[in-house]
DNA sequence: CTGTTGAAATTTTTT
DNA sequence: ATTTCAACAG
């Protein structure tokens, strides 16, 4: 066995501003981390330094955008800690915002009038009971078009995660929606009022409670004294409800770190503001800022294509990256035909690599909008290449799958009324009407289901009716045998899909893996909250790990590609209407956010960096009509001098490119498309 | 009150 | 392509 490592051993491998953040005090600390440039490393350091100090692990709170990126940290702070002979980690509250919330509400909640056994809503849920109360209200019917469910919540969760009033946040973001703004105040009341009836959380109250409970003296005091050191990863990303929340937890910022990169501020679309890293240095005057800007990612060439993008942009903290890895090609820009011809690019690029050496999960692919990657996809799968998707629809967003996790969240919260207003129009004969009648009596008997009992359904559901009675009692009575619960609602709800659904296959094999995880999670309530507040992102992530020598190439959504890195990056759909999305270009600030994604995109590359846009997108509504789509507007002429470029055939094939000179194109090119669209380039 | 049908509108990123 | 809404028949 070798001797324990000392404290200056583990942190050898950090440069001065990586060590200088690991080691610092209890002041308040900014970290302004560009891509690639060791933050997660430092923060990992910063963990294992405070431990090593002896600060107790279960008194550090580590906040992260998600759980896996949190587990991932806490991993590897664990293997430091390990060459310090150091038992390590267990005890450090790691994971994002929410579910944090949620540890800490369930234990203290009461303190501010929260029953602790109340459930969790995901957005869907939120806005299936918004519908509800929109309906109640009459504001369905109108004469004018009343905001739909989806909208409406967009607008309240704003209020709420901005701390805005309606007013403003109609003015500056839903002008349309001006003249609803009396009955949207309307709606917010009620639905607030019906969550408290149902003892239902949404994603934002969970925030609005936790700050609540630092605000109230008692409770706010006993949580605050729970952590030492508070470290938020990707600050950039945080809203000012979250803002103020740090600021209740940490007095004057004592032992607060947060680490984050203003260029990197992709979430304003959920209300996250620039505004809160770029003014922490005025929340708290005696806070010190540390950048570290060598990146060691990309090479040189790659960094420079991501600087120059980046430059366009308007207002920023900082700061040019620099790399030490000089050699390295200039990321190409592909001209494809059309999507086709670009997925076949990119699977012919894809096989070459691997072939040298390139593994398929150091590969990724990138785009703007989750059905972005559909002809793409289908064509891995003709390829036979395995990939895994991350980002789009989750598996628990699917419609079978909230079904049947909807019996379980009945039995769990008899009072949850989505759950029930999901559930009963399923069975024959009973729809919107005897659902809401029956979701009434339900909560007049106290959730006990046998008032359910002595109801006369219609005759066509007189046969099922004991029966779905009988297993929702079931639930209640044995909330322990997970998996033995979701057989039986499988037993009973598989017959019922197939009467609604067409193509059961696939989505019986779902209900089988639902019942294979069950057994991952030690009951009922945990699997429910878990599976809200933490979806499996791809479907693969269900399975369980991916074996070892299981190899499958990356799909990724930009968003949900944020901080990870792979050593071959293709961004695909890179016309203006894609990055920037046409859905984010109502004003100015959203163009600079769609910049923003655009270089989080192309600062994942390590080695080597494609960025593919089709000339031709076709409409499948008019036949075989079709529109030439324009080079997004991030790579204008000045830019581009960082790239090669390169032109594909009509039929796939590559056409010859000129890959060492400037923005030039061959000229022999035989598409009257490429010709067309190439013009654009020297304007 | 339920369930079906057809027409009309909308179309992103996620805890 | 999918979702939402209104109209109508049972």
């Amino acid at each position: 066995m070798n001797a324990a490592a000392s404290i200056d051993d583990v942190l050898a491998g950090l440069n001065p501003q990586q060590r200088q953040a690991a080691t610092f005090g209890n002041e308040p600390l900014l970290i302004v981390a560009g891509a690639g440039t060791g933050k997660t490393a430092t923060l990992v350091h910063r963990v294992a330094w405070l431990i090593a100090q002896g600060i107790e692990p279960g008194r550090i709170l580590l906040l992260t955008f998600t759980r896996r990126a949190a587990a991932e940290m806490l991993h590897r702070a664990d293997g430091l800690l390990r060459q310090l002979r150091h038992p390590g980690t267990t005890r450090v509250w790691g994971g994002t915002y929410h579910a944090i919330a949620t540890r800490l509400l369930r234990r203290y909640g009461k303190a501010i009038g929260l029953p602790p056994e109340f459930t969790v809503h995901d957005r869907a849920d939120s806005e299936d009971l918004l519908n509800v109360v929109r309906t109640e209200l009459n504001l369905a019917k109108t004469d004018k078009r009343f905001p739909k469910k989806g909208t409406c919540m967009s607008i309240y969760s704003r209020c709420v995660n901005a701390r805005q009033k309606l007013e403003q946040v109609l003015a500056d973001s839903y002008p349309w929606c001006n003249g609803w703004k009396e009955e949207l105040g309307r709606l917010f009341d009620a639905y607030v009022d019906r969550k408290e009836a149902a003892s239902v959380l949404d994603y934002d109250d969970l925030l609005l409670y936790w700050d609540a409970l630092l605000a109230d003296s008692q409770a706010g005091q006993t949580v605050c004294k729970l952590f030492d050191c508070v470290l938020v990863d990707e600050y950039q990303d945080t809203n000012a409800l979250q803002a103020d929340i740090l600021y209740k937890l940490c007095p004057e910022g004592k032992g607060l770190t947060v680490v984050g990169d203003d260029a990197q501020s992709i979430y304003a679309f959920r209300a996250a503001t620039v505004r809160n890293i770029l003014d922490f240095p005025k929340y708290y005057p005696n806070a010190s800022l540390v950048a570290l800007e060598q990146n060691y990612r990309s090479t040189q060439p790659i960094l420079q294509a991501a600087n120059q993008v980046i430059a366009q942009a308007k207002e920023r903290f900082t700061k040019n990256l620099w790399s030490q890895r000089a050699e390295g090609e200039r990321p190409l820009l592909v001209h494809c035909e059309d999507d086709a011809d670009q997925a076949e690019f990119i699977i012919h690029r894809i096989l070459e690599h691997r072939e040298t050496g390139v593994e398929l999960r150091r590969q990724a692919v990138l785009f703007r909008a989750s059905h972005h990657s559909i002809l793409l996809e289908a064509e891995l799968a003709r390829a036979s290449i395995p990939f895994h998707k991350f980002g789009g629809l989750k598996f628990v967003e699917t419609a079978h799958v909230k079904d049947l996790l909807a019996f379980l969240r009945l039995a769990e919260n008899p009072r949850d009324v989505v759950a029930g207003m999901r559930l009963l129009p399923l069975l024959p004969g009973i729809g919107p009407g005897k659902s809401q009648q029956l979701m009434l009596m339900l909560q007049q008997a106290g959730g006990d289901f046998s008032t359910w009992s002595a109801w006369k359904p219609p005759a066509g559901a007189a046969t099922v009716w004991p029966k779905f009675v009988g297993l929702l009692q079931g639930l209640v009575r044995t909330p322990d045998d997970l998996p033995a619960q979701v057989n039986r609602v499988r037993k009973f709800y598989g017959p019922l899909m197939e009467t609604k659904y067409d193509r059961i296959e696939p989505r019986l094999r779902d209900l089988e893996q639902i019942e294979l995880i069950a057994s991952r999670y030690p009951g009922r309530r945990q699997m429910l909250l878990e599976l809200t507040l933490d979806p499996p992102s791809s479907t693969q992530d269900l399975a369980g790990p991916p074996l070892l020598d299981d190899d499958y190439l990356v799909l990724s959504t930009i968003h949900s590609a944020k901080g990870l890195e792979w050593d071959v990056v293709y961004v695909i759909h890179a016309a203006d209407g894609n990055i920037p999305s046409d859905m984010a270009t109502r004003n100015p600030l959203e163009i600079e956010e769609e910049l923003r994604l655009f270089y989080v995109a192309l600062t994942r590359a390590k080695n080597h960096l494609y960025v593919c846009y089709p000339l031709r997108y076709y409409h499948s509504r008019y036949g075989d009509q079709h529109s030439y789509a324009q080079l997004t507007r991030f790579l204008p002429n000045h830019v581009l001098t960082c790239f090669a470029q390169r032109v594909t055939g009509p039929d796939g094939e590559e056409a010859e490119g000129d890959d060492s000179d400037s923005a030039s194109i061959d000229a022999h090119t035989t598409s009257r498309a490429v010709r067309r669209q190439t013009k654009d380039l020297w304007d």
